[in-house]
DNA sequence: GTATTATGCAATCAGTTGGTTGCACTTCAA
DNA sequence: TTGAAGTGCAACCAACTGATTGCATAATAC
């Protein structure tokens, strides 16, 4: 694959997982769920001050992009952080980092010539 | 200063970033500014389907979250990644992405118990 | 069974976003 | 100096987003 491409693939599987990170109120979800566990949509509301149904829209853009997953119990749906794609987002931040240090090389060798 | 409340500034932080990064044609940009090094906008405009004026938007958006900067070389506007910035995006990333290697870890524990 | 709780669905709304086009302005080169 | 090249500015547009409200539905508790 020519390195073009490979970049438009990147980007492809990057953009969508950086889009659904690049909210506040759903930082805060990802993280209210790293830190305390699982909660119900109830739950989980209770720690902000936008309504249920907001917090219900967040989720739904988070399972979408494969970082939160739920699961019916009864009549609450328990929602819980996706290891699988959390750790592919995880490679994919690192594969971008690493290419960013690349390029912080090429500036510093530039501004050292 | 809180969990709770260090978790916010965190997000602060994080969000506007992750807003700018969440756009193809914005990641696109700035991979081909660490591959390809600077150029005017003109330059830029070259590579991709859309106009010259919505590259200048983007451009726009990734100066705002501090990923880019520019400087006036005569009649063009040349355009490169900032170093600065772009070190302390990194570092975020480094961050969330250690705080989601503990959430992996509870996960792990949580299924083995 | 009936009230309560947890959730889903739909309509609505203002604001943002990504994109375009047209025109004006500055700078360079012949 | 005159035309071409490189940008900026402004208006405009369709689509998306984040959020709300009201109501319906399903499960639980008493």
């Amino acid at each position: 694959m020519s390195p073009a491409s490979a970049a438009a693939t990147r980007v492809r599987d990057a953009a969508p997982l950086f889009a659904a990170l690049g909210d506040e109120t759903r930082l805060l979800l990802l993280f209210r769920l790293s830190s305390g566990g699982p909660g119900s949509i109830t739950r989980l509301s209770e720690d902000t001050p936008v309504s249920r149904q907001a917090i219900t829209k967040h989720l739904r853009v988070l399972s979408d992009a494969g970082l939160v997953r739920s699961s019916r119990q009864g009549r609450e749906h328990v929602w819980d952080l996706e290891p699988k794609r959390l750790a592919d987002a995880h490679r994919c931040l690192d594969r971008i980092s690493r290419q960013w240090d690349d390029a912080l090389d090429r500036l510093k060798k530039f501004v050292e010539e």
